[in-house]
RNA sequence: UGGGCUGUCGCCAAGCGGUAAGGCACAGGACUUUGACUCCUGCAUUCGAAGGUUCAAAUCCUUCCAGCUCAGCCA
């Protein structure tokens, strides 16, 4: 099922719809939603499930959906995937508008909000050191002990709290933490951080500031101050949502958002998390962010997934709020076929080459043969892939083998009457006859049926090329954890494609008849094709 | 005797008191000039377990069991 046949989010994710129409009291189009990104990374199939959701649930109730940069910690963060980031976002099909913002714009606020918490004595000032701090904060079973920090006066936080923005303290001296309750169960509640002393270099700010707001106090504020009303957002969040609440409700905000989690995706034999990402690319087993086995962003697009069925692969995953689903690989890979067949042109190309002489044609002809409306020129010298060949074939073998007559696609009925072989032993060669009577396409019915029917090209009109076949880098193994797949990458460097091939541009989409679907890699010079997806195939030997 | 979240087919996932949707995967079969596509068919007497309420429970109540998750001056 396409998407466009129908919105599969509104089956799924009811938790959402419900909030969202409860909240909205008919007035849907208020919805206003976003996608918060740190632009500290790529984006990859984990985040597109955000964007996806954030997007498209604004798009179902006609609101809206902010592009907000997160960017609160200049040492993480750079320009570059500020831009990236974007990029990758409008590859999936989405379109923020002019609403693109930055939470590092709202400093000002930001810092004007954490005086008010100061005035209503609900921040202070603490001059414990990082170490300090943590060893104060308790544990999962141990409630936490008051900053020995607590209790200054307002008057004496907000003249420290001046001095920390004027930059006359070190960086790590001091924080800014709010005042709640070290005993929560909730660690999270447990007197946070609100601003750090850092002399970073922010890629938006500069210089200008030398404290910069934590995510948990930037976060619900930066929504609040967008008027969003639904801020969508994983589940590892949820822990989160007290303190979000707090301060959006004691910094005063008259329009609360609300904050709802859903369960991040995660895709079999696949590797997400930054870190892991991270890893795997140092290690070089992975060549580059955009490596076509990865799941991010920029490897899907290159691998050439279309964005649509990255979409709708989201969408028939499903939104709730169950933890552990990791959907099959093989889900995504039906969504990517089901997106790409009707979009991707059938040609022949063989990618393990196995010459074929068909003795009872002249030699030196060339017959034009047009297949699918395409030229296709046959030869007395064509190659089959070598795998249609079997010398001594196993049972249900359709394909060539000695005295074993196969149709050759678009063209004629052809019989295996010999086989050349090498000192070694090794096939370098197969003779056959081909029946002139069995033409393709001249509405004569062939005089009988043949099982088998293969690929070709022909010898003297090859295109040479090379074509890289991907399988998932890492497979999951039994015990929960990922053993790496040797097999990941194989290279076919001799793989010959029949003349239309030659033309092939960037954002074609081409079927390999048999072999399955392929794109140019954007990253090469010349043919070399990536396999987006094998084709299914009950085939099997033996 | 910390908190939070979750348990419906191999994997996702509907269902919200009226007698288990759908998709993926898998298995048969039809069709086939791609062993593809398409099309049929099959695939949970049962919803983590045990009790209870009810004419009726995956849905309500009780107890139990299992898994995940949280201790950055990261986001």
């Amino acid at each position: 099922m396409l998407e466009q046949d129908k919105h599969i989010l509104l089956e799924t994710g009811a938790f959402i719809h419900s909030a969202i129409n409860e909240d909205l009291k008919g007035r849907l189009n208020e919805l206003q939603t976003r996608f918060p990104p740190e632009p500290g990374g790529f984006l990859h199939i984990g985040s597109a499930k955000a964007v996806y959701i954030n997007f498209e649930m604004a798009k179902i109730y006609g609101g809206k959906c902010n592009l907000r940069m997160d960017d609160t910690n200049p040492a993480k963060e750079e320009l570059e995937f500020v831009h990236a980031i974007q990029d990758e976002i409008r590859w999936l099909g989405y379109d923020w508008g002019d609403r693109l913002f930055f939470a590092s714009n709202y400093f000002e606020q930001f810092y004007g909000f954490a005086v008010r918490l100061i005035e209503k004595g609900l921040a202070f000032v603490c001059d414990l050191s990082a170490d300090e701090l943590r060893a104060s904060f308790g544990g999962i079973d141990k409630a936490g002990v008051d900053s020995p920090y607590r209790e200054r006066s307002i008057e004496e936080n907000l003249d420290l709290f001046t001095r920390m923005r004027n930059g006359e303290f070190p960086d790590g001296s001091k924080t800014l933490r709010a005042k709640i309750d070290m005993a929560s169960s909730n660690l999270n509640m447990r007197d946070p951080v609100i601003y750090r002393i850092a002399r970073k270099t922010h890629s938006n700010t500069g210089d200008k500031w030398c404290i910069y707001p934590m995510y948990d106090f930037a976060h619900p504020l930066g929504d609040a101050i967008e008027g969003i009303t639904h801020s969508l957002c994983g589940l590892e969040f949820v822990d989160h949502r007290p303190i979000y609440e707090w301060y959006v409700n004691n910094v005063g905000f008259e329009k609360k958002p609300r904050q709802i989690e859903f369960a991040e995706i995660s895709v079999s034999n696949t590797v997400l998390g930054k870190r892991h990402l991270r890893k795997l690319i140092a290690e070089g087993k992975a060549d580059g962010w955009d490596d076509p086995r990865l799941v991010t962003i920029m490897g899907m697009r290159r691998r050439g997934y279309p964005p649509s069925a990255i979409r709708d692969f989201l969408g028939n995953a499903g939104v709730s709020t169950a933890k552990n689903n990791t959907v099959e690989f093989a889900m995504l890979e039906h969504f990517v076929r089901e997106h790409l067949a009707p979009i991707s042109k059938v040609v022949m190309v063989v990618l393990n080459p196995l010459k074929v002489v068909i003795e009872n044609f002249p030699d030196g002809e060339t017959e034009m043969l047009s297949i699918d409306g395409r030229d296709v020129p046959f030869c007395r010298e064509i190659y089959v892939e070598r795998e249609d060949f079997m010398e001594e074939p196993v049972k249900k073998f359709f394909r060539l083998a000695p005295g074993k007559e196969v149709r050759l696609k678009g063209a004629y009925f052809v019989t295996c009457t010999g086989v050349e072989k090498d000192a070694q032993g090794n096939v370098t060669e197969i003779r056959c006859t081909y029946d002139p009577a069995t033409k393709s396409g001249t509405g004569i019915e062939p005089p009988r049926k043949v099982k088998g029917t293969i690929h070709w090209v022909s010898a003297k009109h090859v295109v040479p090329l090379k074509a890289m076949l991907y399988d998932t880098l890492v497979v999951d193994t039994e015990d929960g954890e990922q053993a790496e797949n040797p097999n990941s990458l194989v290279v076919m460097p001799d793989a010959l494609g029949e003349p239309s091939i030659a033309d092939a541009v960037l954002d074609d989409r081409f079927q390999f008849m048999r072999n399955g679907y392929f794109c140019l890699d954007s990253k090469s010079e010349g043919l070399v094709f990536n396999r987006i997806v094998s084709l299914k195939s009950s085939y099997k030997p033996q």
